[in-house]
DNA sequence: CCACTGTCACTTTTT
DNA sequence: GTGACAGTGG
């Protein structure tokens, strides 16, 4: 069954291991194989084991397989989740000796509220929001924690501006005043605690005999420093990972960690997994031709196990529209003629948003689908809303989810009101927290009405008498769903749809709620429950159903694999995204193209690519450029004639690249998209798939109207330039803004004076004085000066 | 002072 | 399709 490095990598007993595996090479068989054979010998405890996984639902499945193999009693004990789960499970239980504050029932912030509570630090700052993003100053933060600089150890001196370190100190304070973390401070804080708790470090150390981590091409600073950590009494560090799979710098994942493992371990073995088990030998071909370009990796070959297979399609439709319908056309004829099964069929796009067309297609075609990711469940409102309300109950401190429950629903306390409680709160008592503030007479009774004081005061008193009355998380949420008025409001939602989905929404909530308390040790833990719930997350969700169309982001299929893959919009600006074109440095479009690496190596039987020569956009339409990474892979593809041609320029071209930077000047910079301003002084010469696109469209006009909007139907189309795409609502400024060019100095109202450095549109990168920024040309007010 | 309505800008990837 | 914001009516 197992391969001899396979055999090798699980029968390694002690010390560190590099596994190095190409996509399909055993990788999770490998880690789920090891640990049996390390507890099926009782060579360890298996409560002396810790498996790190990406997701939970890796996570989960391992511990499903080990079950199988070795009974629930041994599996149960085995410590195995994402660095966020396992983290979390030590902080419950560690961070009190921490002594800064927090409790075991801190709560765990999402993203929104991170925004939420990063605006909120900004504006008690009293900078200007405007000035100061919240989203950007949490990403600032974000990196900060994630390469192990707390506030303490930083300087203003590292920052643009001084005054980020100030809000960086306020934000992490406001959190901890709060009982509160985010996703970074979960494992932040857990490294603290390692590093200045002995007894905590020397405990752990002592208990991980073996350590497992999946995917360790996607580790940051902070999470190898923890394995590191862990890892330190018995140096048993069992890695496994493919630098070629490294999707994640966005959350500061490093791959150079990968490529240093042996250098922090010089006693590491090396074991490389080079056996591919999953894809045709084409599929492989093309994923390993485009993978090469990249500059930084190991040099690594995925070896075919299954014979050629059939080739890879490559088809090029007019516009979305029938880009959609193909792929389900296709899928259709596929399940009909083949009885391929809808649920070995995935659609990977780039990025959420482009789930839709495909959706509305496959419903229209009546085809069953599953779409993993996007909006979250909990991500709701009344989800959130009712949520909030466990969160307080469960951490008093939380006044970012005391706020939201004040006036939902409503009881007449608006925002003049909950701000007078604020403003209250740290006066009178110097500090006293919200929830203090609201069970303290001397505060509430300064509202301006009696009818909000009384309603307030009802608040608190059901606040107070759901949190001493232990009961099942389930009816917890439904005696707030009632007695709060929360059911009430929702039934007068005059649009029933909204109503009816919410209130389906409600009842699911109460459903997972009782799935908890099946499993649950105490079904009165809410924070076992509110735990599960913030580091859920879609992908966990995925079921074996054979019976539908999966439908995700190619992030979401890490780790998936399936017969049947389709990768639409293979285009310049979605796949490589236009952020990483943008990108200065080479890295970002690296990063894409092992995103598209990991695309392609989903797919174990068929692989199909499509574009679209025409894309609506939320202002127009847009010509296609075709994606860089069809040109790289262009030889293992079904390539019409006129494209082979493009390939091998693309391939000279880029060999010029490399071999002389000098000589790339005189060559069309393949990084630009055609432009779309009217008063550029020489005209882009289109793509010529796009040219042919447009000829298509000419055709197609000159019989019937086609459904295209009015700016594709534009008659005689001149060759070399791009249609206009409408004009925006908001004339003036963008009528400015469609003028522009790069070189021309533009004034923005808030950020001065500016030069364009790039236009790709819809996005400028501007040079002001405080920075470059990347605006939207047609809605940012920007004014062209001379 | 609260609640409602219309307007505008923004949309990578996720634990 | 969402969310933040401003303006208006009760």
């Amino acid at each position: 069954m197992l391969n001899p490095s396979q055999k090798q990598a699980v029968e390694h007993l002690h010390g560190p291991a590099l596994v190095l595996a190409g996509a399909g090479a055993g990788k999770t068989r490998v880690l789920t194989q090891r640990v049996a054979y390390l507890l099926d010998r009782n060579l360890v405890d298996p409560s002396r084991i810790l498996v790190v996984t990406f997701t939970n639902k890796a996570a989960r499945e391992m511990r499903e397989r080990l079950a199988k193999l070795l009974g629930w009693e041994q599996v149960k004990q085995i410590w195995a989740g994402t660095f966020h789960a396992i983290c979390c499970r030590i902080l419950r239980q560690e961070i009190e000796s921490l002594n800064l504050g927090y409790t075991g029932q801190f709560a765990i912030y999402d993203p929104k509220d991170q925004e939420k509570m990063m605006d909120l630090t900004i504006r008690s700052l009293n900078l200007d929001p405007k000035d100061y993003q919240a989203s950007k100053l949490l990403q600032i933060v974000s990196r900060l924690k994630n390469s192990d600089l707390p506030p303490e150890a930083v300087s203003a001196s590292d920052f643009e501006d001084a005054f980020q370190l100030k809000v960086y100190r306020q934000y992490q304070e406001t959190l901890r005043l709060n009982n509160a973390m985010d996703f970074d401070d979960i494992l932040f804080l857990t490294l603290r605690l390692l590093r200045e708790q002995p007894d905590a470090r020397h405990r752990l150390q002592q208990r991980f005999a073996q350590i497992l981590v999946d995917e360790y091409q996607d580790t940051n600073t902070v999470q190898f420093e923890l394995i590191r950590l862990l890892g330190d009494a018995h140096r048993n560090i069992f890695v496994v990972g493919d630098v070629d799979q490294s999707i994640y710098s966005f959350r500061h994942a490093n791959f150079r960690i990968i490529l240093r493992f042996q250098e922090d371990y010089p006693d590491a073995r090396l074991i490389k997994l080079e056996e591919n088990y999953r894809s045709t030998g084409r599929i492989l071909a093309a994923a390993n031709a485009l993978i090469q370009r990249n500059s930084e990796r190991f040099d690594k070959n995925l070896i075919a196990t299954r014979g050629q297979g059939q080739p890879l399609r490559f088809v090029q439709t007019l516009n979305e529209d029938e880009e959609s319908a193909w792929i389900v056309k296709q899928i259709k004829k596929l399940q009909e003629q083949e009885q391929i099964p809808f649920g070995s069929f995935a659609i990977l796009y780039r990025t959420n948003a482009q789930s839709r067309i495909y959706e509305q297609r496959l419903i229209q075609y009546g085809v069953p689908y599953h779409v993993v990711g996007g909006f979250r469940f909990y991500d709701r409102r009344e989800i959130k809303d009712l949520l909030s309300y466990l969160y307080v109950l469960q951490n008093p401190l939380d006044s970012l989810s005391l706020k939201r429950i004040l006036n939902v629903p409503k009881r007449g306390l608006g925002a003049k009101a909950v701000e007078m409680l604020e403003t209250s709160a740290s006066f009178e008592g110097r500090g006293l927290t919200l929830w203090d503030a609201i069970q303290t007479e001397r505060v509430t009774a300064q509202l301006p009405s009696s009818k909000a004081q009384e309603a307030l005061q009802t608040l608190a008193w059901q606040l107070r008498q759901w949190r001493q009355e232990p009961m099942p998380v389930s009816e917890l949420i439904e005696r707030v769903y009632h007695e709060s008025g929360y059911r009430a409001e929702l039934e007068q939602e005059p649009d029933s749809k909204k109503r009816v989905d919410r209130q389906e929404n409600v009842t699911a909530l109460i459903q997972a709620a009782l799935e908890y308390e099946a499993e649950a040790e105490d079904k009165t833990s809410l924070t076992g429950f509110l735990e599960k719930i913030a580091l859920f997350s879609d992908t966990d969700n995925l079921k074996e159903q054979n019976q539908a169309v999966n439908l995700m982001t190619v992030h979401g299929a890490k780790g998936l694999e399936f017969p049947m893959v389709f990768i639409p919009a293979v285009e310049e600006g979605i796949f490589p995204h236009v952020r990483s074109i943008l990108e200065e440095s080479n890295g970002a479009i690296e990063e894409e193209r092992r995103l598209m690496y990991v695309a392609v190596t989903r797919a174990q039987d068929r692989l199909f690519m499509t574009f679209a020569g025409q894309r609506r956009n939320r202002r127009g339409v847009v010509n296609s450029r075709l994606s860089r990474f069809v040109l790289e892979m262009g030889e293992h593809l079904e390539l019409p004639g006129e494209l082979l041609a493009d390939v091998q320029r693309y391939n000279y071209e880029q060999r010029l690249k490399k071999m002389n930077l000098k000589g790339v000047k005189d060559l069309p910079d393949l990084t630009d998209l055609p432009g779309e301003s009217r008063s550029e002084p020489e005209t882009v010469p289109l793509h010529p798939a796009t040219r042919r696109i447009a000829q298509m469209v000419q055709q197609k006009q000159a019989g019937t109207q086609s459904a295209l909007p009015a700016s594709a139907q534009r008659p005689a189309m001149p060759a070399g330039r791009v249609p206009q795409p409408d004009m925006p609502r908001s004339a003036p400024a963008a009528k400015a803004a469609a003028a522009l060019v790069v070189g021309d100095r533009v004034r923005h109202p808030s950020l001065g004076d500016g030069q364009i450095e790039k236009i790709i549109p819809p996005l400028a990168k501007i040079r002001f004085a405080s920075g470059v920024k990347t605006l939207h040309l047609q809605s940012a007010p920007i004014e062209k000066i001379s």
